[in-house]
DNA sequence: GTCTATATCGGGATAGAC
DNA sequence: GTCTATCCCGATATAGAC
């Protein structure tokens, strides 16, 4: 399987072109370069630009998706929240592409998503749903709106892995005495306003 | 001045270009016919593609930054706090471009922003930090990191506004039961998040 | 499956008249 | 300041040999 090899190496080059720059800024000539490989390739393997920009998504998506189903199977609702969230940032912290690729979607309104990759984004609301709903049912959550508090939680951290590069060079070149949250600092905190938000007694 | 007005037009047509698809999205034949104005006034008045993004990257951050000062001159910490958010929740209201576009800043890395535009976005992370360290100084605040602290207020309400479309075409179509968060949900639930993260006493 | 050479076209930019 | 016509490059995509 020599064959796949090629794929897999465009694949990865195309993944960071297009977390950089997004579909309309990535170079089909920059990717095959990067990934050592001919750039007919591409349309031998993905037919074109935009394939090429779905196989992208949906590599970065699917893990998230069997993510949340294996989640999904827990009891305890605090259980699979905390659960769903801290694994988010494990995954953000080994791919800090995941991130990116989310916010670079949700800003393009989902005008390029396939069924497939909607179902992957959609699955986590329902899931979120879902917990909330068994939590206030058991007294135990307090009763939040999921959308709301979905956004409280991930929007932080979508943010904080997807604009590392931003801190770095905008916010600490003007003002370099800020010092920059750590991960355990990030991890601690979501923990800490996930309690809050979301637990009965305070 | 019919001189400036077609300026202006050229102005709000790219605006909602940059704003919709990014700047490398952006097609500047189709702003001018937006505009319902020729295509090398765009040129003429802004030099390039780039001078006009530049152009409309000033005009959106230019009045948060002068917010930001305003406010800075307040004494109460607690109300610099609470008057920054939802002054942003109301500029957000009125130019949701506003949202869009620090977020497409913010993945881009703050590569295309001047440094004009680099103070606009520095200056409210300085202004967030002076608050927070006089409210505790002042023992009425916990000690909370800055950064984290702003991300996990405002990145909540970035995405808000800036996913307004996602929301709507790709969740609402596949969990068409989830109740879409209101203005008044936000709103609260922002000030609600504001004081659990820094009051004192809970 | 891999490569080279090339077709094709869209889009940013300019010249120059008015 | 405004407009038309046009240049020209860069980028996607394909043809076709190996």
């Amino acid at each position: 399987m020599a064959t796949d090899e090629t794929r897999d190496k465009l694949l990865a080059a195309a993944t960071d072109a297009f977390v950089e720059t997004g579909f309309s800024g990535a170079r089909v000539d920059l990717i095959a370069r990067a990934a050592k490989a001919n750039k007919a390739m591409i349309y031998y393997h993905f037919r074109d630009k935009e394939g090429l920009y779905q196989a992208v998504l949906l590599d970065l998506l699917a893990p998230v998706h069997e993510h949340v189903a294996r989640l999904d199977t827990i009891g305890d609702p605090w259980a699979r929240l905390k659960g769903f969230y801290e694994g988010m940032i494990q995954r953000f912290l080994q791919r800090p592409a995941l991130a990116r690729i989310m916010l670079h979607e949700v800003l393009a309104g989902g005008k390029n998503m396939q069924p497939e990759t909607a179902r992957a984004f959609s699955s986590i609301i329902g899931f979120v749903s879902r917990a909330l709903a068994d939590g206030h049912a058991a007294g135990r959550f307090k009763a939040v709106h999921p959308m709301l508090f979905h956004l409280s939680v991930l929007a932080p951290i979508l943010i904080f892995f997807a604009g590392a590069d931003f801190r770095e060079r905008v916010l600490a070149e003007v003002i370099p005495a800020l010092p920059q949250p750590s991960l355990p600092n990030l991890s601690e905190h979501v923990a800490d306003v996930l309690a809050r938000l979301v637990v009965s007694h305070p």
